[in-house]
DNA sequence: GTCTATAGTTGGATAGAC
DNA sequence: GTCTATCCAACTATAGAC
């Protein structure tokens, strides 16, 4: 937001704020928790006054749900960018060096999508708990057309095998508070994914 | 607790008290989360005056490191259980078999440590976020244990992705609600372990 | 559309009677 | 050791001035 003081149409300034909340929502909401975070603490990391933000969005679960909108966001341009490599393997493999690239921020606060599924799971209203469920189930589904493609017998099971693993390792790194438990598990999975024709098709964890 | 007047000692009683709150708030920690949960919850689920939890713990905070020794307890349990088993490759089946038998408390609030180190970490007070990072290194250190018992190439390794394996697919069955998860993901984690000597591990003395 | 002030509620923790 | 009453801080959400 450069121009912060523009005189194009009156929603101008309102959209920059809407989207300054959400993405200040997603980083806040992802660091601190869900329950730990006040709306105060997004307001401040978006600069935007605190009352000013229930005109935005009337209630907290509003703003979580605005993250997780985010998420999905970030998902869809990673696989729409995936989506250009010609091979299917090569855009699994394209995922995971995604995924270790986050080793930092994985080792110091889990993955965004995870931790997140597991805070609304608490969180009894809204079912918010269920809408992260259907990110994650986008996610596997993307997964599970690239093992299809690849001709694999059980894509679903693979692709289940995948994910979790990802959501292990990320859980793993960020419980020891080692980004390194990111980059060697990804490079067991890009090796693994590499052995796939020789395989036969159960992914071991090796 | 049926004798809930007895005249033996003093403490009868009140290590009776202690041990329910232990109990109740490991349970209700994990099925409402750290954060959700209220003192006057464990309380009520212990069977114990709300005024009185503070005589026996201080702060809420301890009150979460009860649960997290309680969960150590389990794991010492289990392992000590499994130790009995003459061959590791048995022992460690008889872990993930252990595992999937938790499947419908997994798929409704996830793995008891896992969600447990991830509410911890975003709690930034007490260190608790360590505490937990140590009982997941004794699982991790103990499954290596059998993994150098049977000879295997970098046990660290495939400690790593077993027990990452286990932490995903809890959090992928939480989050989809899908106890079936743990059962085929578990099956995949049995078969590759009964087809270990016949994979290649890295060539070399072994 | 923007912002301040504040209402209303919840829950952790303590004091002190029994 | 047990329990009640209560203090106090924090936070969501709203009312209403500008």
């Amino acid at each position: 937001m450069t121009d912060s003081k523009d005189s194009r149409h009156p929603r101008a300034k309102a959209v920059g704020k809407r989207q300054r909340l959400m993405a200040a929502a997603s980083r806040v909401l992802h660091e601190q928790g869900v329950e730990r975070t006040t709306i105060a603490d997004i307001a401040r990391a978006a600069d935007v006054p605190v009352g000013n933000v229930y005109y935005y969005f009337k209630t907290k679960d509003e703003l979580v749900e605005a993250a997780l909108s985010e998420h999905t966001g970030h998902l869809e341009a990673l696989t729409g960018r995936l989506d250009q490599l010609p091979d299917p393997r090569e855009r699994l493999k394209g995922l995971v060096e995604a995924w270790v690239s986050g080793r930092d921020t994985a080792a110091r606060y889990g993955c965004p999508t995870g931790t997140l599924a597991v805070e609304l799971d608490k969180r009894a209203e809204g079912g918010l708990d269920l809408a992260v469920g259907h990110v994650i189930r986008r996610l596997l589904d993307w997964v599970e057309e690239q093992y299809r493609q690849l001709g694999m017998a059980d894509p679903e099971e693979l692709a289940l095998a995948l994910v979790g693993a990802y959501q292990g390792m990320s859980l793993l790194s960020n419980a020891l508070r080692d980004p390194e438990i990111m980059t060697r598990e990804g490079a067991r999975l890009v090796r693994w994914l590499d052995g796939l024709t020789e395989q036969v098709n159960t992914p071991g964890p090796r």
